[in-house]
DNA sequence: GAATTCATTTGACAAATGTCACAAAATCAT
DNA sequence: ATGATTTTGTGACATTTGTCAAATGAATTC
């Protein structure tokens, strides 16, 4: 098995058994990507049938709020970016691009739902991942309302340095909730 | 089975096919509680055994911000009312307290866990569960971050009228992130 | 490597919101 | 019912943050 996949899987399988057979099963259904900055993964309002793990590089989601972007996340080695309406068939809310040239695994959601009705193992992997996004969505509000803009700059220097060697300030400042200039200004600290 | 019972399972299993030997498994492990006000159904910073669901009453969720309750969410009738963190075996985050006097199924998380790793049907009745409490999620932050604090009161009074009606506007104004003086001077307009 | 684009910083000011203090209104308990 | 408690509203002021404008610095393209 490509080592990407296999890195995928085991990172998203520790709670459950995963067999040999159903490994295979679901890899059928993924394919490696390479593809430039600024691509364009997934399109707000559009519907959209695959989700993505990052191997190597870095991608954003963010929405349009009158027209200025909202970022919303990050994705770095590792993590996946992908949009929970699309796995649900319905439109994306947001835009997903790449921040740096990158390697990905597509998965294919239809084929994966498929798989998930019938193979209780493949259920459970695929509700893990579901259910981390859930953890990370409640950590976000959580931060968000706990902390002040410094703290939440600080938290985040501190748990994902990456992400400040990586990704532009005026997309980290949208994402903590506050304008280019007022990190600038927290920052001169 | 009991009419609430019944209400709750099939509010949670449109998607999938539930067969009524599975609703029966599942109802073995559902009691009925009447609770008076203020009662504490979880405590933060502990772990819980149950998850609730809302037959008559109201229910808060809210956590400690330097001594300031911060309020995360509300239940009425017909929602969910529990913590992702103890169905996951973690200590609560948040305490869950009765704003009314309520009647609540409380659902055995450790038995409900036991039945879901053997039977596909009650693993996706729960994820389903789960994947909403995602949505919610998702929601809730994109709402924070689109909309100014108007439209959010706006959009609330609109969508969940019920609350005004139920919920002391402290405990609406920290949900929706302001204080509660501000709150009130938008309420004047 | 020069030109162009993009990202970051800084200043000046306006707008939104928080905090503290207290008053008014509603609700609860005996 | 009435006194006590809780909830809501309002004023004055401080603080934070946003907005607009411009300058500087860094990175990318041809």
């Amino acid at each position: 098995m490509d080592t990407a996949f296999k890195t995928f899987i085991d990172h998203f399988s520790t709670n459950y058994q995963l067999s040999d057979s159903s490994k295979a099963e679901i890899c059928n259904h993924f394919s490696i990507l390479h593809l430039d900055k600024k691509h364009v993964l997934i399109e707000e309002n559009k519907r959209h049938d695959f989700a993505y793990f990052v191997v190597k590089g870095a991608v954003r989601s963010y929405y349009l709020k009158d027209g200025v972007e909202v970022n919303t996340w990050f994705a770095l080695e590792n993590d996946m970016a992908g949009s929970l309406h699309n796995f649900k068939d319905n439109p994306s809310r947001e835009t997903l691009e790449l921040v740096e040239s990158s390697t990905l695994i597509s998965i294919n959601l239809k084929k994966i739902k498929a798989l998930m009705l019938h193979n209780i193992q493949i259920a459970h992997f695929v509700n893990a991942i579901i259910e981390e996004y859930a953890f990370f969505l409640e950590d976000k509000i959580y931060f968000s309302q706990m902390m002040s803009s410094i703290d939440k700059y600080l938290i985040l220097l501190d748990k994902e340095p990456q992400i400040f060697q990586r990704i532009p300030l005026t997309y980290i400042a949208s994402y903590i909730g506050i304008s280019r200039e007022t990190l600038s200004r927290l920052r001169a600290k």
